[in-house]
DNA sequence: CGAATCCTTGAACACCTTCAACAGGGGTGG
DNA sequence: CCACCCCTGTTGAAGGTGTTCAAGGATTCG
């Protein structure tokens, strides 16, 4: 079954992605930065050794420092609840940023994990700062970054406030395939890094849901999934069911 | 029943706040900035004059020309589902800032709407933004409000992903409690501006569940409540309840 | 005072969860 | 190289929590 498209699939997760590919460029991009501040952003950003699956890029609790770029691979952040357990925030693909929400606290709220083999950029944040004075696009570039993680973060509670399962994994598996279209990447077929686990645990729903219901989608010819291997065979529909909310909720709230 | 408190609650509408107790004056205050820079900020800001129950600061698609802090009374923000119904995004309440999910956008991705007569400061971006170049701390307290905005989110991510109705509930009570304590007004006796209805709405809760909810709520002697006004009484039992995760589902996950 | 709106209460139902058992891979060691 | 085991994922059945539908009660405002 389309076994051609493999080895381009496969290789996603050692595809580098150049920086002009990456959302941090947009700090400077849209403003036209000259090559001279460019290459001053360049000179703070240090890339590090990749990370293994299962390894942190950092902790809970530890010192906020720096904010991270995903070059290669994908991360995952979560916090730990009140008992023990934890609440997946996001996945972070390619091209994304990480630790945004510990600028205000001075450490880290929650914990960034690497999903499989991944590296990172990690731009030391007052550094960032310091050139962000001097630079004022990339001052604005760094509010819109910021901007754009609430904006995220609240399409994601509507996720979680107003829709079934169903609409919750087809979102999900929309939102995939939209920003591995950004990066350049296959729309209809990609590679699941998280586990169902994850995905429960970020979507609000049992394991077993989650596998019921890519059983489910794959039953009604929305797309074949072996393991963790996702191919969506109808995108339209697909994205009707994660946009579309619920039959209709009795009658109209106020406006 | 304790009307003696009466007076002062009830006035909490009316109240204004001063910018010292105001979040945006901590885009200065912690850094300690001089008098004539806050001067500086104090002269961009509008004063808008009040706007009633049901009035729009803006709506959603509007061009994004400003933030805005909340100086009395109360706001909540929202935006519209694709099936035309809406989805609330937050409550603001004296002291508190709105239209931050803007900055990326260059249009409000979000409406808001006055619950109660209220009254709000309008802060012009771009002059802000200006001004943020000349005072390096006003820049970085900016990006520590908009952070503490992901914060906001990410948490209410977890509330809707992982708790349940009863404590849901409790958590935006204790919300609410914690936040009018930062202001220096009552912890345990308040008004609910917003109706049942943006209530479940913002929880993800029919109206039903939210009412039963107030009904055992207070048979378990947790609070009074008579129509929109709550009366705490035992703060760390809701706050317990607000807190902790749900009887334990089943097994540890993945640390 | 009447009407509209908001809130409450009750009963049936639906969806998702929980509990339980099994299957399928991937790694390790024999 | 195969056997075994552990972990992840799948499937089935029962149960619970919250929703939906329906009706009645309270409050505010014209």
């Amino acid at each position: 079954m389309g076994g051609e498209d493999l080895s381009k699939i496969i290789s996603l997760t050692q595809i580098k992605v150049a920086c002009k590919d990456c959302n941090l460029f947009q700090l400077c991009l849209p403003v036209g930065i000259g090559d001279e501040d460019l290459e001053l952003l360049d000179r703070i950003i240090r890339r590090k050794r990749p990370v293994r699956r299962g390894e942190h890029l950092f902790q809970v609790g530890d010192r906020f420092q720096a904010i991270y770029a995903v070059r290669s691979g994908s991360i995952k952040t979560f916090a730990p609840t009140e008992d023990g357990h934890e609440q997946v925030i996001g996945f972070h693909l390619p091209g994304e940023l990480l630790g945004l929400a510990a600028i205000t606290a001075e450490y880290h709220p929650c914990a960034a994990k690497a999903l499989e083999t991944s590296s990172v950029c990690e731009i030391p944040f007052d550094e960032l700062e310091q050139l962000s004075e001097q630079v004022p696009s990339l001052q604005h570039q760094l509010l819109k970054v910021m901007s754009k993680e609430i904006l995220h973060d609240q399409s994601l509670l509507m996720l979680l406030g107003k829709k079934s399962a169903e609409e919750r994994l087809a979102a999900l598996l929309i939102s995939l395939s939209d920003r591995y279209r950004q990066r350049g990447f296959s729309v209809s077929e990609f590679h699941l890094s998280m586990s169902r686990n994850d995905i429960g645990n970020y979507l609000g729903l049992a394991v077993e849901t989650v596998s019921r219901l890519f059983t489910r989608f794959q039953e009604e010819g929305l797309l074949t999934v072996q393991r963790k291997h996702i191919r969506i065979l109808d995108l339209p529909r697909l994205r009707a069911l994660a946009t579309n909310v619920r039959p209709a909720p009795s009658r109209l709230s106020q406006a």
